[in-house]
Formats: structure tokens, C-alpha cells, sequence
DNA sequence: CTGAAAGCGCTTACAG
DNA sequence: CTGAAAGCGCTTACAG
């Protein structure tokens, strides 16, 4: 294990402090976890001599006594798209502030590794998980991965038909005020780029899409959703169908910022300028939508918040509170930049 | 700890296997690790009950008493940086690949936070650090953070006067290779963007770029470095104050890739073209460097090997190997693309 | 080939 | 206010 070590060259342990104490183990123990029990005399000496030996608690030693565990699993679907990346920090955030450690896997979107890593995490006695679904993970996949007595959230991906609490931005809001924004600056002919409608994610976005649409009484084609993997490649291969559209639209709001990226690049390319030729909305606000070619107008998915609130409702659950409770559907905000050729007077200014 | 549970509400252990199989929990074990001693049928039974029963093996007990740790620490500076993010899946693929298992911790360039976490990492048992230093992290600071008996191997950023084993990559050699290449481009004002003097990582780069100008019997200008903070924002800073200097140079070798994004991105708004107006060439090679606009010539640092070295390094440290072999210095390619403005015909080749 | 016993480093009633 | 004892779920000599 490697913690410091007395003379003999095992690391020290209670019964080692306690004896150059002159206590009992029972009362060491009682100091460390700060007893009032314990009289000031004795306290300061066994911190004295803690202190000298330089004594390293043994978290793991205590867990298996109490049947308690300090471990959260974080189990990400893809660690190399800066917005996991992201919402990883915000867990990781939430949970050291609540005495929690996290244990990091990255399943790549592969289901297998998904099932494996599950595994591996119940063996290493984590309290509970909060994970990111791999694409493909089906309420009963989900199933039967997970075990009844382990405390489970989901985010970012819901699983329709899973029990499991789901933290997630709300995708229908966010887009349909994006698309909403869009209206508002003239736009008619307005396109949805990227993703599949296999993912829950892609349908809801895709909905509040078409609900502002139709809100505004603007006539509804369905030729416009161009489908394709959400990365910057997918972003480029989706805003070229678009332009082959025999009615191209005018403008797109995009599955998420990477494929808006994608997209943005790709008219470039062209020589077409976004926010000019064709208006492009994001989803997610990642770090770089700020310093994209343009700056790209997105809705701000509050992701580091969503990390935050996923290790809160995974905290209310192993404290015993009813599921049912703990699931949250966050706020989402609509970031004005440059791509969706917003007029000046409105850009970087942040809608509620 | 939320393990399968039998009937009676508490999880299935080792003795309720023994007893439904009817041998003792010696035997259980042996045939958990999969020993010969055990005869078959008696395995072939036990292997039954543990499948029927849906046990799960508590290592948290088995390393408390074999006095070993699957766990590895897994310490990073910035993972708000992608590099960084990389980086960390490079390390957690060759954790796991060892049935080892990574607890995270993004420390943010904090070295208090670092302080902390890395006490932490120590009581919950972790069997060795992999960390990233933290700016401003010194051999003393390290020191008195650092256990004698504790593995642990530093990544990306040196700690000069610390033996701790560093895995990272060539950063003179890759800056000099990128140097060179743009000398044989024809440019003879070349500038450095980004970083400061006191980052160890900005010295290898610096010490590269000049050995390419001087090794090219070119006149060595140090005015010619522009200091700045290693982020898109500095690389806005150091770029406009290159374009300030009396006699600016015509092509910039970049600290890093979000540096160099931040250039060619300031060039861009001033209506200059990185790659025509001014060369550009960052290191890293992270994904978005490809999809810059335009696409950035940089310095591979391999990264996800990178990651898969400091996880072979660190596992030879636990199993004893001398520290001074554990240090790897890593190859870096040069990868050409459009922002130093090679001609056409070398453009996408990568020069080894 | 299998079992009884001791022990890893803690915590927690229970006495005193 | 403090100590002795039992026990968390494993592994590992040691007998047999």
C-alpha cells in the first residue's frame, strides 16, 4: 500500500500509535473520528504521536468494518468529446466536496466495456455509479447490468423505461428557444443537423425543434432533419446534404456543438461564411464554441452544474431517498455568439 | 456497499458460497483464483453456487489482507485542457489493461487542492500515483507531498531535482523537427509563442526552437519569444504582440495547440490568414487541431501512448523496478497540415 | 485435495 | 473517560 512507515517497515497503524500512546486502539479511533468522549489530555498526545509517525488512515480497512464505502464509480461514454470531458469535471467536483472519490472508466461507447467496467466497480465496493450510457444501452441491457442494491444514476442519455433517476438538460427547452431565436431574425426554412433518431437525445432536441416551428405556424418538413454521426466529421457531412437540399434551409440548429463545428468548418470551406450564408446553432456551450470560426451561438447545457447535481442526487440515493426524487431536468440558456448572424446589438448577450 | 444480497439482506460473501456448496471458505478462495489444488467437481460445484448466488468478490477485503491496492491515483492539472483529457484516457486504458483501476482527480492548478488530494488518494489506499504536477509544483513542495513508499510517476510537466521517474515527450526534438521544417519553408523571422520561462516544458520547447534557428546558422533573436498564458486567450495575446514587435517574424512556433488556435484564430479577425499571412505551427496534435480553421501543423506528443507509458512506468515502480529506468521520454512526430503554409505537395504527409 | 486458524486495520457495542 | 473483545470479507500458511 505504501504508507509511511514505522522502524520495522510495515506502515504504521492504529495499534502502532496506540501503544506509543500508552491508549487502546478503541480510543485512537475514537480521536480520529474526533470523539467528544475523549478526554483533552489524551487527545492531544495520540495526536501528538500521529502526527510524529506521520500515521496515514486506512479509509479501506474502515469501509470493510462499517460495510460503508467512499468510492463513486464515473462511468463515461466518451471521454474524447470535450462536453463529457466537461460534465466529468463537475462530478468529480461534487463528490470531493461530499468526502466521495471517484473512479474513472471510459466505456468508448462500447457496451461491453460498459458491462465489464460495471463489474470491475462492484468488485472495488463503490457506493454507487453515475454513468453516461454507451450508445445502444437499452432499459433492458441496463437491466441487467444493475444490481437492485446499488445506487444508480443515469445522465446525459435517458434510458426510456429504466426506473433509474435521470439528470439531464433540458433538451426539448434548449432547442426549441434556439430554434425560437432563429425564427425570431427571419429565418423560415430551418434545418436539424446530426445525431440519430435512435438517441433519446437526438428525439428531444428534434421535438423542441419542431415545436417552435410549428409554434410559429411555419410550415413543417421533415426532409429537413439531416441524420448523421454526432462529431465534427458527421457536422460536415450533414451541412453538405443540407446544402444539396433541393429548398435548402437558411438555417440549422445542430444535434451539438461538435457537429456545429463540423458544419461551420465545412462552409468554409465552401467559401460560405455561417451566421452570413447560413445561419448555425449549437448545443452543449463546450469551452471551444467560444473560440470557434465563428463564435458559435449555442444553448448552454450549465454542464458543470449537471456534474454537480448528478453526484448530489447519487449522494441522496445512498442516503436512502426515494429515487423517484432524484432524478432533474436542469435549466438550459441560450447563448448568443456569432453564427446564427444575430444582429450585433444582440450578440454575447445571454438569454434566459 | 450495495453487493448482491441473499434472503437475508446483507451481500453474499465467501462463507455463504462455502456453506451452500458445502466445503469451507478456504476452498471458495482457491477457486476464485482459479488454483489447480482445487478438484474439479468440487470447483464445478462451488463455480455453481457462486453464479446462482450472484456473488461479487470484495477486493477492498482481499487487498486489506494481502496488503496490496488495485488502485492508482490518477492526478491531472487541467483536464479542462483536451490535451489533458487525452491524456487521462491514455492512462486509463493502460490501467485497466493491468486490472488497475484509476481514481481521479483534476487538481485545476491548484496546489493546495493538490495537497489534498493526494493525502486522500494515500487513505484510500492507492497502490501508486500517476500526476501532472500542478503549475507552480517545485522539487520541494513535491517532496514533502511525497511518500517514500509510494510509487509515483510524473507526467508532462519535469520536476527538476525531484527522482521521481518523468514520462513525457521529447519537447526539445519535436519543437526543433517543427522548426526546422518551417526554416526549410523558407522563413528566417521565427517567433515563439506562449508559456512562461518558469514552466520546464516551455524551456525543452524553447531550447528546441533555438537550436533549429541556430543550428541553421540563422541570427537568434530572443525578443522574438512572446510570453503568454498557455490558452487560447494568451495565444490572442502573444500573437497581436508579435504583430506589434518592429521586426515581426513571418512564421510562429506555438507553445501548444490551444495557443496556436488562439493565433490563428486572432489572425483571422484581423484578416490575416495563418498558413499565407503567417505560419503557424502548434504541438500537441489534439483532436480539434485538425478541425482548426485552418488545420494546424503541430508536434504530435503521442499522447495516448504517453498516457499508456506512465501506467507501464508506474506498474513497474510497484512491482519493484529502479526508478531511474521508470522515466520515458517519448518520440514526437510532426504532423503537417495547412497553418504553416507548407506547399500543396507536403501538406497531410507526416514527416516522421 | 480440503479445512481450521490466524490475521489484515479498522469500528463498535459493552463493561468498567 | 477508556479498554477488551468481536467482527467486517478476505488469504495464507499449516495440518491432515
Amino acid at each position: 500500500m505504501g504508507e509511511t512507515r514505522t522502524g520495522s517497515g510495515r506502515p504504521t497503524t492504529i495499534v502502532d500509535i496506540a501503544r506509543a500512546a500508552g491508549v487502546s486502539k478503541s480510543t485512537v479511533s475514537l480521536v480520529l473520528k474526533g470523539s467528544s468522549l475523549v478526554k483533552p489530555e489524551t487527545k492531544a498526545r495520540v495526536e501528538d504521536v500521529i502526527e510524529r509517525f506521520g500515521y496515514v488512515y486506512n479509509r479501506g480497512a474502515a469501509n470493510l468494518r462499517t460495510a460503508t464505502s467512499s468510492f463513486v464509480g464515473m462511468v463515461i461514454s466518451d471521454l474524447t468529446n470535450p462536453f463529457f470531458c466537461e460534465l466529468a469535471v463537475g462530478i468529480e467536483e461534487g463528490l470531493y466536496q461530499r468526502g466521495f472519490v471517484p473512479i474513472l472508466a471510459n466505456t468508448n461507447e462500447d457496451t461491453e466495456r460498459q458491462a465489464q467496467v460495471l463489474r470491475s466497480m462492484r468488485e472495488h465496493g463503490v457506493g454507487g455509479i453515475i454513468m453516461s450510457p454507451a450508445r445502444g444501452t437499452d432499459a433492458w441491457m441496463l437491466a441487467s447490468l444493475y444490481s437492485r442494491t446499488m445506487p444508480m444514476v443515469i445522465t446525459m442519455r435517458q434510458i426510456i423505461g429504466s426506473p433509474l433517476p435521470y439528470v439531464g438538460p433540458d433538451n426539448q427547452a434548449g432547442a426549441r428557444k434556439a430554434v425560437e431565436h432563429l425564427i425570431g431574425l427571419g429565418h423560415r426554412r430551418i434545418g436539424f443537423l446530426g445525431g440519430y433518431a435512435t438517441m433519446t437525445t437526438q428525439q428531444e432536441r428534434i421535438s423542441g425543434w419542431r415545436d417552435a416551428i410549428l409554434g410559429a405556424g411555419l410550415p413543417f418538413d421533415d426532409t429537413l432533419v439531416f441524420e448523421s454521426m454526432p462529431t465534427r466529421d458527421g457536422g460536415r457531412q450533414a451541412v453538405e446534404a443540407s446544402l444539396a437540399h433541393p429548398a435548402r434551409p437558411t438555417a440549422v440548429m445542430c444535434y451539438n456543438d461538435i457537429v456545429a463545428m463540423g458544419a461551420t468548418r465545412a462552409l468554409a470551406m465552401r467559401g460560405l461564411r455561417a451566421g452570413k450564408d447560413m445561419a448555425v446553432v449549437g448545443f452543449d456551450d463546450i469551452d471551444e464554441a467560444e473560440h470557434n470560426a465563428p463564435p458559435l451561438t449555442t444553448v448552454s447545457a450549465e454542464t458543470r452544474l449537471m456534474g454537480a447535481r448528478c453526484a448530489e442526487s447519487l449522494l441522496g440515493l445512498i442516503q436512502g431517498s426515494d429515487p423517484q426524487e432524484m432524478g432533474f431536468t436542469g435549466p438550459t440558456r441560450l447563448v448568443v455568439r456569432e453564427s446564427c448572424g444575430a444582429p450585433v446589438s444582440i450578440r454575447q448577450k445571454e438569454l434566459a
